[in-house]
DNA sequence: AGCATTAACCATACGTCGTATGGTACAGAA
DNA sequence: TTCTGTACCATACGACGTATGGTTAATGCT
Protein backbone atom coordinates (compact mmCIF):
# COMPACT_ATOMS: atom_id res chain seq x y z
CA UNK A 1 0.00 0.00 0.00
CA UNK A 2 2.06 2.85 -0.90
CA UNK A 3 0.54 6.67 -1.31
CA UNK A 4 -2.76 5.95 1.37
CA UNK A 5 -2.71 9.50 2.33
CA UNK A 6 -5.56 11.33 1.64
CA UNK A 7 -3.61 14.45 0.61
CA UNK A 8 -0.88 12.54 -0.81
CA UNK A 9 0.28 13.89 -4.24
CA UNK A 10 1.67 11.60 -5.72
CA UNK A 11 -1.28 9.15 -7.29
CA UNK A 12 -1.46 6.51 -9.73
CA UNK A 13 -4.41 5.51 -11.77
CA UNK A 14 -7.47 7.98 -13.20
CA UNK A 15 -7.98 10.54 -10.52
CA UNK A 16 -11.09 11.39 -9.00
CA UNK A 17 -13.90 13.63 -10.39
CA UNK A 18 -13.32 16.38 -10.38
CA UNK A 19 -9.72 16.30 -9.58
CA UNK A 20 -8.23 16.49 -13.07
CA UNK A 21 -5.50 17.99 -13.60
CA UNK A 22 -5.17 18.31 -17.37
CA UNK A 23 -7.22 19.11 -20.03
CA UNK A 24 -6.02 20.88 -23.74
CA UNK A 25 -7.36 24.61 -22.75
CA UNK A 26 -5.14 23.79 -19.32
CA UNK A 27 -1.89 22.30 -21.50
CA UNK A 28 -2.37 25.33 -24.04
CA UNK A 29 -2.47 27.78 -21.72
CA UNK A 30 0.87 25.96 -20.04
CA UNK A 31 2.76 25.70 -23.44
CA UNK A 32 1.92 29.46 -23.96
CA UNK A 33 3.30 30.80 -21.17
CA UNK A 34 6.67 28.50 -22.09
CA UNK A 35 6.94 29.62 -25.48
CA UNK A 36 6.17 33.35 -24.26
CA UNK A 37 8.69 33.49 -21.34
CA UNK A 38 11.67 30.82 -22.30
CA UNK A 39 11.29 30.71 -26.14
CA UNK A 40 9.91 27.98 -29.08
CA UNK A 41 12.75 25.21 -28.28
CA UNK A 42 12.35 25.45 -24.23
CA UNK A 43 8.67 23.88 -24.93
CA UNK A 44 9.21 20.81 -24.81
CA UNK A 45 6.71 17.88 -23.81
CA UNK A 46 8.69 17.37 -20.74
CA UNK A 47 9.31 21.29 -19.86
CA UNK A 48 5.34 21.31 -20.23
CA UNK A 49 4.34 18.46 -18.36
CA UNK A 50 6.81 19.55 -15.67
CA UNK A 51 5.12 22.84 -15.63
CA UNK A 52 1.93 21.01 -15.11
CA UNK A 53 2.87 18.55 -12.34
CA UNK A 54 2.39 15.43 -14.72
CA UNK A 55 3.78 12.85 -16.40
CA UNK A 56 4.56 13.79 -19.26
CA UNK A 57 2.93 10.97 -21.20
CA UNK A 58 -0.78 12.22 -19.44
CA UNK A 59 -0.73 14.96 -22.18
CA UNK A 60 -0.89 12.33 -24.95
CA UNK A 61 -4.39 11.92 -23.27
CA UNK A 62 -5.70 15.31 -24.15
CA UNK A 63 -3.34 15.87 -27.59
CA UNK A 64 -2.08 13.13 -30.00
CA UNK A 65 1.47 14.87 -30.29
CA UNK A 66 3.67 17.78 -30.29
CA UNK A 67 2.76 19.32 -33.74
CA UNK A 68 -0.64 18.92 -32.56
CA UNK A 69 0.40 21.47 -29.30
CA UNK A 70 1.69 23.84 -31.60
CA UNK A 71 -1.11 24.11 -33.97
CA UNK A 72 -3.32 24.47 -30.78
CA UNK A 73 -1.58 27.22 -30.14
CA UNK A 74 -1.21 28.79 -33.29
CA UNK A 75 -5.05 28.57 -33.09
CA UNK A 76 -5.19 30.52 -29.86
CA UNK A 77 -3.00 32.98 -31.65
CA UNK A 78 -6.02 33.71 -34.44
CA UNK A 79 -8.31 33.36 -32.00
CA UNK A 80 -6.86 36.83 -30.59
CA UNK A 81 -7.15 38.93 -33.52
CA UNK A 82 -9.41 41.48 -32.48
CA UNK A 83 -10.80 42.86 -35.37
CA UNK A 84 -12.87 46.17 -34.93
CA UNK A 85 -14.77 46.64 -37.86
CA UNK A 86 -15.96 50.14 -37.02
CA UNK A 87 -18.76 49.55 -39.63
CA UNK A 88 -19.68 50.53 -43.21
CA UNK A 89 -19.29 54.89 -41.88
CA UNK A 90 -15.38 54.68 -42.60
CA UNK A 91 -14.04 54.64 -45.43
CA UNK A 92 -13.01 50.84 -47.01
CA UNK A 93 -9.35 52.12 -46.96
CA UNK A 94 -9.48 52.79 -43.35
CA UNK A 95 -11.54 49.38 -42.52
CA UNK A 96 -8.77 47.36 -44.65
CA UNK A 97 -5.85 49.15 -42.54
CA UNK A 98 -7.82 48.27 -39.48
CA UNK A 99 -8.11 44.87 -40.26
CA UNK A 100 -4.20 44.81 -40.72
CA UNK A 101 -3.43 45.93 -37.81
CA UNK A 102 -5.37 43.74 -35.63
CA UNK A 103 -3.64 40.88 -37.60
CA UNK A 104 -0.19 42.42 -36.80
CA UNK A 105 -1.18 42.90 -33.14
CA UNK A 106 -1.98 39.39 -32.59
CA UNK A 107 1.01 37.96 -34.39
CA UNK A 108 2.99 40.61 -32.36
CA UNK A 109 1.70 39.58 -28.87
CA UNK A 110 3.53 36.65 -29.22
CA UNK A 111 6.95 37.24 -31.36
CA UNK A 112 8.35 33.44 -29.87
CA UNK A 113 5.34 31.56 -31.86
CA UNK A 114 5.57 33.78 -34.84
CA UNK A 115 7.29 31.79 -36.94
CA UNK A 116 5.85 28.21 -35.92
CA UNK A 117 2.45 30.32 -36.92
CA UNK A 118 3.31 31.65 -40.35
CA UNK A 119 4.97 27.98 -41.29
CA UNK A 120 2.65 26.07 -39.87
CA UNK A 121 0.24 24.90 -42.71
CA UNK A 122 -1.53 22.52 -41.07
CA UNK A 123 -3.19 24.65 -38.40
CA UNK A 124 -5.23 26.73 -41.27
CA UNK A 125 -8.59 25.85 -39.32
CA UNK A 126 -11.56 27.46 -39.21
CA UNK A 127 -10.39 29.99 -36.76
CA UNK A 128 -8.29 31.30 -39.70
CA UNK A 129 -10.27 31.43 -42.43
CA UNK A 130 -12.58 33.41 -40.38
CA UNK A 131 -9.79 35.65 -39.31
CA UNK A 132 -9.60 37.19 -42.73
CA UNK A 133 -13.39 37.92 -43.80
CA UNK A 134 -12.74 41.60 -42.53
CA UNK A 135 -9.80 42.34 -45.86
CA UNK A 136 -12.49 40.61 -47.69
CA UNK A 137 -15.21 43.24 -46.75
CA UNK A 138 -13.61 46.31 -47.08
CA UNK A 139 -12.51 45.38 -50.69
CA UNK A 140 -15.64 44.04 -51.38
CA UNK A 141 -16.62 47.93 -50.82
CA UNK A 142 -14.10 49.34 -52.65
CA UNK A 143 -16.32 48.09 -55.34
CA UNK A 144 -13.46 45.27 -56.89
CA UNK A 145 -13.53 42.55 -58.49
CA UNK A 146 -13.97 38.86 -56.88
CA UNK A 147 -10.53 38.23 -58.62
CA UNK A 148 -9.35 41.46 -57.24
CA UNK A 149 -9.96 41.06 -54.13
CA UNK A 150 -8.46 37.22 -53.86
CA UNK A 151 -5.19 38.65 -55.17
CA UNK A 152 -5.16 41.76 -53.29
CA UNK A 153 -5.61 39.92 -49.90
CA UNK A 154 -3.42 37.43 -50.69
CA UNK A 155 -0.67 40.63 -51.11
CA UNK A 156 -1.77 42.39 -48.03
CA UNK A 157 -1.44 39.13 -45.96
CA UNK A 158 1.70 38.26 -47.27
CA UNK A 159 3.38 41.12 -46.37
CA UNK A 160 2.26 41.24 -43.16
CA UNK A 161 3.30 37.70 -42.39
CA UNK A 162 6.64 39.15 -43.97
CA UNK A 163 6.96 42.20 -41.86
CA UNK A 164 5.96 40.34 -38.60
CA UNK A 165 8.49 37.64 -39.52
CA UNK A 166 11.10 40.54 -39.44
CA UNK A 167 9.38 42.45 -36.17
CA UNK A 168 9.04 38.69 -34.63
CA UNK A 169 13.24 37.77 -34.83
CA UNK A 170 14.46 41.47 -33.52
CA UNK A 171 11.94 41.56 -30.17
CA UNK A 172 11.71 45.07 -29.58
CA UNK A 173 9.48 48.14 -31.22
CA UNK A 174 12.16 50.30 -32.06
CA UNK A 175 15.72 49.33 -34.05
CA UNK A 176 18.29 51.38 -33.47
CA UNK A 177 20.80 50.09 -36.40
CA UNK A 178 22.77 53.55 -36.31
CA UNK A 179 26.62 51.97 -35.80
CA UNK A 180 25.67 48.61 -36.10
CA UNK A 181 24.43 48.19 -39.82
CA UNK A 182 26.15 51.60 -40.87
CA UNK A 183 29.88 50.71 -39.83
CA UNK A 184 29.05 46.91 -41.24
CA UNK A 185 28.04 48.13 -44.76
CA UNK A 186 30.84 50.98 -44.52
CA UNK A 187 32.97 48.08 -44.53
CA UNK A 188 32.04 46.30 -47.40
CA UNK A 189 34.44 45.24 -50.38
CA UNK A 190 34.61 48.78 -51.81
CA UNK A 191 31.88 49.28 -54.58
CA UNK A 192 29.68 46.73 -53.55
CA UNK A 193 26.87 48.43 -52.86
CA UNK A 194 27.33 51.90 -52.92
CA UNK A 195 23.50 53.18 -53.63
CA UNK A 196 23.13 51.36 -50.30
CA UNK A 197 25.76 52.72 -48.75
CA UNK A 198 25.23 55.92 -49.64
CA UNK A 199 21.17 55.66 -48.46
CA UNK A 200 22.32 54.24 -44.93
CA UNK A 201 24.89 56.91 -44.36
CA UNK A 202 22.64 59.83 -45.43
CA UNK A 203 20.08 58.49 -42.64
CA UNK A 204 22.55 57.67 -40.51
CA UNK A 205 22.98 61.61 -40.13
CA UNK A 206 19.94 62.30 -38.90
CA UNK A 207 20.19 59.26 -35.86
CA UNK A 208 18.67 56.70 -37.63
CA UNK A 209 16.25 54.46 -35.79
CA UNK A 210 14.00 51.89 -37.55
CA UNK A 211 10.01 52.13 -35.72
CA UNK A 212 8.52 49.07 -36.71
CA UNK A 213 4.75 50.87 -35.95
CA UNK A 214 5.80 54.01 -38.45
CA UNK A 215 7.25 50.73 -40.70
CA UNK A 216 4.21 48.78 -41.09
CA UNK A 217 2.23 51.95 -41.77
CA UNK A 218 3.92 53.17 -44.10
CA UNK A 219 3.91 49.75 -46.40
CA UNK A 220 0.24 49.80 -45.61
CA UNK A 221 -0.11 53.01 -47.12
CA UNK A 222 1.50 52.12 -49.79
CA UNK A 223 -0.39 48.95 -50.42
CA UNK A 224 -3.71 50.64 -49.82
CA UNK A 225 -2.61 53.26 -52.84
CA UNK A 226 -1.41 50.76 -54.77
CA UNK A 227 -4.50 49.21 -54.97
CA UNK A 228 -6.12 52.21 -55.74
CA UNK A 229 -4.52 52.70 -58.98
CA UNK A 230 -4.18 49.29 -59.71
CA UNK A 231 -7.60 48.37 -60.03
CA UNK A 232 -9.42 51.77 -60.53
CA UNK B 1 49.06 -2.24 -35.64
CA UNK B 2 45.33 -2.14 -36.75
CA UNK B 3 44.67 -1.18 -40.70
CA UNK B 4 47.80 -1.64 -42.33
CA UNK B 5 46.63 -1.97 -45.40
CA UNK B 6 47.37 1.10 -47.91
CA UNK B 7 43.81 1.31 -49.22
CA UNK B 8 42.30 0.31 -45.96
CA UNK B 9 38.56 2.33 -45.85
CA UNK B 10 38.68 2.90 -42.34
CA UNK B 11 41.68 5.15 -40.99
CA UNK B 12 41.83 6.70 -37.62
CA UNK B 13 43.89 9.90 -37.49
CA UNK B 14 44.90 12.71 -39.70
CA UNK B 15 44.33 12.14 -43.48
CA UNK B 16 47.04 12.12 -45.52
CA UNK B 17 48.09 15.29 -47.46
CA UNK B 18 44.99 15.31 -50.39
CA UNK B 19 43.45 13.10 -49.19
CA UNK B 20 40.97 14.96 -46.52
CA UNK B 21 37.31 13.99 -46.82
CA UNK B 22 36.00 16.66 -45.79
CA UNK B 23 35.80 20.78 -46.30
CA UNK B 24 33.30 23.59 -45.08
CA UNK B 25 32.06 23.51 -49.19
CA UNK B 26 31.53 19.75 -49.37
CA UNK B 27 29.41 19.52 -46.30
CA UNK B 28 27.33 22.66 -47.30
CA UNK B 29 26.68 20.93 -50.34
CA UNK B 30 26.52 17.91 -49.20
CA UNK B 31 23.60 19.26 -46.64
CA UNK B 32 21.44 21.15 -49.20
CA UNK B 33 21.33 17.82 -50.92
CA UNK B 34 19.52 16.73 -48.01
CA UNK B 35 17.61 19.55 -47.48
CA UNK B 36 16.60 19.57 -50.86
CA UNK B 37 15.92 15.93 -51.46
CA UNK B 38 14.43 15.48 -47.88
CA UNK B 39 13.09 18.02 -46.14
CA UNK B 40 15.08 20.08 -43.37
CA UNK B 41 14.39 17.52 -40.56
CA UNK B 42 16.22 14.96 -42.40
CA UNK B 43 18.98 17.22 -42.05
CA UNK B 44 21.07 15.75 -38.71
CA UNK B 45 24.32 16.19 -38.27
CA UNK B 46 24.55 12.09 -38.34
CA UNK B 47 22.83 11.89 -41.45
CA UNK B 48 25.21 14.38 -42.98
CA UNK B 49 28.19 12.67 -42.17
CA UNK B 50 26.55 9.54 -43.06
CA UNK B 51 26.25 10.72 -46.53
CA UNK B 52 29.86 12.29 -46.35
CA UNK B 53 31.08 8.78 -45.23
CA UNK B 54 32.43 10.54 -42.23
CA UNK B 55 32.08 10.45 -38.36
CA UNK B 56 29.74 13.03 -37.00
CA UNK B 57 32.29 14.40 -34.83
CA UNK B 58 34.39 14.94 -38.15
CA UNK B 59 31.84 17.82 -39.44
CA UNK B 60 32.84 19.96 -36.08
CA UNK B 61 36.16 20.32 -37.18
CA UNK B 62 35.00 22.71 -40.41
CA UNK B 63 32.00 24.40 -38.63
CA UNK B 64 31.44 24.87 -35.06
CA UNK B 65 27.57 23.67 -34.72
CA UNK B 66 24.39 22.87 -36.54
CA UNK B 67 23.25 26.56 -36.53
CA UNK B 68 26.18 26.96 -38.40
CA UNK B 69 25.58 24.28 -40.88
CA UNK B 70 22.12 26.51 -41.89
CA UNK B 71 23.54 29.53 -41.93
CA UNK B 72 26.30 28.88 -44.24
CA UNK B 73 22.80 27.09 -46.19
CA UNK B 74 21.36 30.36 -46.08
CA UNK B 75 24.37 32.37 -47.62
CA UNK B 76 24.67 30.07 -50.29
CA UNK B 77 20.82 30.87 -51.10
CA UNK B 78 21.78 34.29 -51.37
CA UNK B 79 24.56 33.89 -52.61
CA UNK B 80 22.22 33.20 -55.79
CA UNK B 81 20.09 35.34 -56.19
CA UNK B 82 21.06 36.29 -59.52
CA UNK B 83 20.15 40.22 -60.22
CA UNK B 84 19.72 40.66 -63.91
CA UNK B 85 20.83 44.69 -63.90
CA UNK B 86 20.04 45.70 -67.26
CA UNK B 87 21.38 48.91 -66.40
CA UNK B 88 19.70 52.38 -66.28
CA UNK B 89 17.93 52.23 -69.88
CA UNK B 90 15.28 49.91 -68.33
CA UNK B 91 12.18 52.20 -66.21
CA UNK B 92 13.26 51.75 -62.91
CA UNK B 93 9.95 50.15 -62.45
CA UNK B 94 11.37 46.78 -64.16
CA UNK B 95 14.43 47.60 -62.88
CA UNK B 96 13.08 47.13 -59.53
CA UNK B 97 10.81 44.11 -60.42
CA UNK B 98 13.82 41.94 -61.83
CA UNK B 99 15.21 42.93 -58.80
CA UNK B 100 12.37 41.45 -56.91
CA UNK B 101 11.67 38.29 -59.10
CA UNK B 102 15.39 37.41 -58.75
CA UNK B 103 15.40 37.10 -55.22
CA UNK B 104 12.07 35.32 -54.79
CA UNK B 105 13.67 32.63 -57.74
CA UNK B 106 16.67 32.54 -55.41
CA UNK B 107 14.08 31.15 -52.47
CA UNK B 108 11.80 29.09 -54.59
CA UNK B 109 15.17 27.43 -55.50
CA UNK B 110 15.17 25.55 -52.49
CA UNK B 111 11.69 25.57 -50.66
CA UNK B 112 12.71 23.27 -47.70
CA UNK B 113 15.52 25.80 -47.15
CA UNK B 114 13.18 28.77 -47.50
CA UNK B 115 11.38 29.07 -43.49
CA UNK B 116 15.04 28.51 -42.49
CA UNK B 117 16.60 31.06 -44.53
CA UNK B 118 13.81 33.68 -43.75
CA UNK B 119 14.02 33.45 -39.60
CA UNK B 120 17.48 32.77 -38.81
CA UNK B 121 18.75 36.66 -38.15
CA UNK B 122 22.23 35.24 -37.59
CA UNK B 123 23.09 34.53 -41.15
CA UNK B 124 22.02 37.86 -42.26
CA UNK B 125 26.01 38.80 -43.29
CA UNK B 126 27.76 40.36 -45.90
CA UNK B 127 26.06 38.40 -48.65
CA UNK B 128 22.70 39.52 -47.92
CA UNK B 129 23.49 42.95 -47.37
CA UNK B 130 24.77 43.21 -50.74
CA UNK B 131 21.76 41.34 -52.07
CA UNK B 132 19.50 44.05 -51.21
CA UNK B 133 21.93 46.59 -53.48
CA UNK B 134 19.39 46.67 -56.87
CA UNK B 135 16.29 47.17 -54.88
CA UNK B 136 18.17 50.43 -53.40
CA UNK B 137 19.48 51.24 -56.69
CA UNK B 138 16.24 51.24 -58.63
CA UNK B 139 14.36 53.25 -56.19
CA UNK B 140 17.35 55.94 -55.89
CA UNK B 141 16.40 56.47 -59.94
CA UNK B 142 12.90 56.56 -59.32
CA UNK B 143 13.96 59.80 -57.37
CA UNK B 144 12.91 58.85 -53.61
CA UNK B 145 14.51 60.61 -50.56
CA UNK B 146 16.60 57.90 -49.03
CA UNK B 147 13.85 57.57 -46.19
CA UNK B 148 11.82 56.84 -48.79
CA UNK B 149 14.00 54.44 -50.22
CA UNK B 150 14.61 52.74 -46.97
CA UNK B 151 10.86 52.20 -46.14
CA UNK B 152 10.02 51.22 -49.50
CA UNK B 153 12.68 48.35 -49.93
CA UNK B 154 11.64 47.11 -46.74
CA UNK B 155 7.70 46.70 -47.59
CA UNK B 156 8.47 44.75 -51.15
CA UNK B 157 10.97 42.64 -49.17
CA UNK B 158 8.57 41.88 -46.31
CA UNK B 159 5.91 41.08 -49.47
CA UNK B 160 8.59 38.62 -50.85
CA UNK B 161 9.63 37.16 -47.46
CA UNK B 162 5.77 36.00 -46.78
CA UNK B 163 4.91 35.70 -50.39
CA UNK B 164 7.81 32.80 -50.14
CA UNK B 165 6.64 31.54 -46.91
CA UNK B 166 3.38 30.60 -48.45
CA UNK B 167 4.97 29.62 -51.48
CA UNK B 168 7.40 27.15 -50.14
CA UNK B 169 4.76 25.69 -47.46
CA UNK B 170 2.64 24.52 -50.78
CA UNK B 171 5.60 23.59 -52.59
CA UNK B 172 3.96 23.08 -56.45
CA UNK B 173 3.43 26.18 -58.69
CA UNK B 174 -0.34 26.03 -59.14
CA UNK B 175 -3.01 25.38 -56.28
CA UNK B 176 -5.67 24.11 -56.65
CA UNK B 177 -8.58 25.08 -54.00
CA UNK B 178 -11.81 24.41 -55.96
CA UNK B 179 -13.10 21.96 -53.59
CA UNK B 180 -11.02 22.17 -50.79
CA UNK B 181 -11.24 25.62 -49.99
CA UNK B 182 -14.60 25.72 -51.50
CA UNK B 183 -16.13 23.70 -48.97
CA UNK B 184 -14.58 24.47 -46.11
CA UNK B 185 -15.68 28.20 -46.36
CA UNK B 186 -19.55 27.00 -47.43
CA UNK B 187 -19.44 24.82 -43.87
CA UNK B 188 -18.11 27.48 -41.90
CA UNK B 189 -20.78 28.18 -39.12
CA UNK B 190 -23.72 30.62 -41.17
CA UNK B 191 -22.61 34.40 -41.77
CA UNK B 192 -19.31 34.06 -39.95
CA UNK B 193 -17.80 34.86 -43.38
CA UNK B 194 -20.37 35.93 -46.11
CA UNK B 195 -17.93 38.01 -48.17
CA UNK B 196 -15.24 35.58 -48.16
CA UNK B 197 -17.82 32.85 -48.99
CA UNK B 198 -19.28 35.05 -52.00
CA UNK B 199 -15.71 35.62 -53.09
CA UNK B 200 -14.61 32.43 -53.30
CA UNK B 201 -17.52 30.77 -54.71
CA UNK B 202 -17.69 33.25 -57.53
CA UNK B 203 -13.88 32.59 -58.00
CA UNK B 204 -15.01 29.06 -58.25
CA UNK B 205 -17.22 29.12 -60.98
CA UNK B 206 -14.93 30.28 -63.38
CA UNK B 207 -12.71 27.04 -62.65
CA UNK B 208 -10.46 28.96 -59.47
CA UNK B 209 -6.73 27.51 -59.47
CA UNK B 210 -3.71 29.80 -58.32
CA UNK B 211 -1.00 30.45 -60.26
CA UNK B 212 1.91 31.58 -57.63
CA UNK B 213 3.48 33.28 -60.14
CA UNK B 214 0.72 35.28 -61.59
CA UNK B 215 -0.23 35.95 -57.62
CA UNK B 216 3.83 37.23 -57.30
CA UNK B 217 3.14 39.85 -61.03
CA UNK B 218 -0.40 40.80 -58.90
CA UNK B 219 1.72 41.96 -55.50
CA UNK B 220 4.60 43.49 -57.28
CA UNK B 221 2.29 45.16 -59.42
CA UNK B 222 0.34 47.03 -56.66
CA UNK B 223 3.65 47.65 -55.02
CA UNK B 224 5.28 49.33 -57.78
CA UNK B 225 2.28 51.26 -58.13
CA UNK B 226 1.85 52.11 -54.63
CA UNK B 227 5.29 53.37 -54.22
CA UNK B 228 4.70 55.65 -57.05
CA UNK B 229 1.21 56.70 -56.16
CA UNK B 230 2.19 57.50 -52.24
CA UNK B 231 5.84 58.90 -52.80
CA UNK B 232 5.31 61.48 -56.06
C1' DA C 1 -25.98 -4.46 -8.79
C1' DG C 2 -22.48 -6.31 -11.58
C1' DC C 3 -19.45 -6.20 -15.16
C1' DA C 4 -16.89 -4.58 -19.16
C1' DT C 5 -15.10 -0.57 -21.24
C1' DT C 6 -12.98 3.63 -21.40
C1' DA C 7 -10.51 7.68 -19.56
C1' DA C 8 -6.82 9.82 -17.07
C1' DC C 9 -3.09 9.23 -14.92
C1' DC C 10 2.19 7.02 -14.17
C1' DA C 11 6.63 4.15 -15.05
C1' DT C 12 9.75 2.37 -18.03
C1' DA C 13 12.13 2.11 -22.09
C1' DC C 14 13.66 2.73 -27.06
C1' DG C 15 15.79 5.04 -30.64
C1' DT C 16 17.60 9.49 -32.13
C1' DC C 17 19.44 13.74 -31.56
C1' DG C 18 23.48 17.43 -30.78
C1' DT C 19 27.79 17.52 -29.12
C1' DA C 20 31.57 17.15 -25.05
C1' DT C 21 35.58 14.65 -24.25
C1' DG C 22 39.51 12.51 -25.48
C1' DG C 23 41.89 9.77 -28.19
C1' DT C 24 45.27 8.87 -32.87
C1' DA C 25 47.85 9.82 -37.00
C1' DC C 26 49.71 12.99 -40.06
C1' DA C 27 51.47 18.00 -41.60
C1' DG C 28 54.22 21.70 -41.14
C1' DA C 29 57.12 24.78 -38.35
C1' DA C 30 61.10 25.29 -35.23
C1' DT D 1 64.02 15.97 -34.32
C1' DT D 2 60.73 17.59 -31.68
C1' DC D 3 56.65 20.33 -31.05
C1' DT D 4 52.27 22.04 -32.15
C1' DG D 5 48.26 22.05 -34.67
C1' DT D 6 44.94 19.69 -37.71
C1' DA D 7 41.73 16.22 -39.42
C1' DC D 8 40.00 12.40 -38.51
C1' DC D 9 37.53 8.47 -35.10
C1' DA D 10 35.30 6.21 -30.77
C1' DT D 11 32.74 6.60 -26.90
C1' DA D 12 29.53 8.58 -24.09
C1' DC D 13 26.14 11.87 -21.92
C1' DG D 14 21.93 14.08 -21.35
C1' DA D 15 17.66 15.48 -23.59
C1' DC D 16 14.28 14.68 -26.77
C1' DG D 17 9.50 12.56 -28.71
C1' DT D 18 6.78 8.93 -27.88
C1' DA D 19 5.55 3.51 -27.91
C1' DT D 20 4.11 0.22 -24.67
C1' DG D 21 1.86 -1.23 -20.90
C1' DG D 22 0.61 -0.79 -16.38
C1' DT D 23 -3.13 1.20 -12.43
C1' DT D 24 -7.16 3.32 -10.92
C1' DA D 25 -11.65 5.61 -11.23
C1' DA D 26 -15.58 6.90 -13.98
C1' DT D 27 -19.03 5.48 -17.19
C1' DG D 28 -22.15 2.63 -19.98
C1' DC D 29 -24.72 -1.68 -20.45
C1' DT D 30 -27.51 -5.30 -18.88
Amino acid sequence: MVNAGKAGPRRSGRPRSGEERLSRQAILEAALRIVDDEGIEAMTMRRLAATLGVNPMSIYHHLPNKAAVFAGLAELVFADVDSPDPGDAVPWQDQLKGAARAYRNALRAHPNLALQVLSDTSAVSDVVVTTVEPFYRALDRAGLSPRQIFESVNTLIDFIHGFSLGEAAVRADTFDLAPDLLTRVQNLPSGKAPTLTRVVESLGEEGLHYDFSEGFESGLTTLVNGFTATWT
